[in-house]
DNA sequence: GATGTAAATGTTATGATATAACATGTCAAG
DNA sequence: CTTGACATGTTATATCATAACATTTACATC
């Protein structure tokens, strides 16, 4: 599996690519969920493009090959990946990017580069009970997290 | 001071609201930023509110009051009061609170109850450095971050 | 294989959020 | 009392998102 530490680092894409889109079929399967053509063209796109997408940028890819080019065709089916965990969405990006390890039960951080605005995701177990240690302290239970830095990814820290 | 453990409970409004107008004002002076009447009115309407509001709804009681009606006066206001710290921008809301602490450098995360709507703030140091230690694990740097959890907050969490 | 049903998709329309661009007003320093 | 910087007002438009309804598809059951 791809290492977490390499996730601002070239790396083979088409490799990654294929190993998450294996891991939402097999999790459909697993869970018989319908993993249409509309939904699994557009994890598709999310994995090609490896890095977020507004939703109107996916719909324009769906539109030119032939699926509905009407908004909710696109939200719709970015809002089922979501919920499967199988795509994220970056709240501070208006967009989504393909989840690179479905199945993971894991709790994801994003690291945004505000230069060459790549996002990577990022272990974030500590963060994640942080959080809900600080939440219990005022007797908040915690259901869903956001959690998104942005900042400098390696490469523009140093060309900084 | 407020303490945060009572974000969520009931408590002096006019109070916490006075103190932190005070604290605004105390910090501009310091720095020698203007906190012109349409600022200083749209921090005033987010701490009387209470809690987060969108940017027509702070419209909404601008043009009201005089000021202009249009989408930039909000926006120009609430981002000034945001880039100084006065005041915070919950993302997953797309809403603005103000800060219950201004000039205390903190690292605000927000925890929002699903059902009440009501936003809290609370004390996230931990939560910080945790993603800090995530981040620099893959050589990202840190500058600006957003972490928000939705749930229940602790009225909610005893009705359910 | 016909048929009923639920889910998915397509489509229309509109709502909600946000910003670019430029005009006008304000105020303090020179 | 002008100039320059900054704030505000205004127009227009860009961008993001969803409600509501029509149509199609998948699939279990008869």
């Amino acid at each position: 599996m791809q290492s977490e530490a390499l996730a601002f680092q070239s790396h083979d894409h088409a490799g990654c690519s294929a190993e998450a889109l294996a891991g939402a079929e097999a999790l459909a399967a697993a869970k018989g969920l319908r993993l249409t053509p509309v939904r699994r063209r557009v994890l598709e796109i999310l994995l090609e493009a490896h890095r977020a997408m507004g939703a109107y940028d996916v719909l324009q890819r769906l539109a030119a090959e032939g699926f509905g080019n009407q908004p909710p065709v696109a939200y719709r089916a970015l809002e089922f990946l979501v919920e499967q965990g199988l795509a994220h969405r970056i709240q501070r990006l208006n967009a989504f990017t393909a989840c690179m390890h479905p199945g993971h039960d894991h709790v994801p951080a994003f690291l945004i580069c505000r230069t060459c605005n790549a996002v990577a995701e990022a272990p974030a177990a500590s963060v994640r009970v942080a959080l809900e240690a600080a939440a219990a302290a005022v007797g908040f239970t915690v259901e869903r997290s956001t959690v998104e830095a942005l900042g400098l990814c390696p490469a523009c820290t140093g060309a900084a």
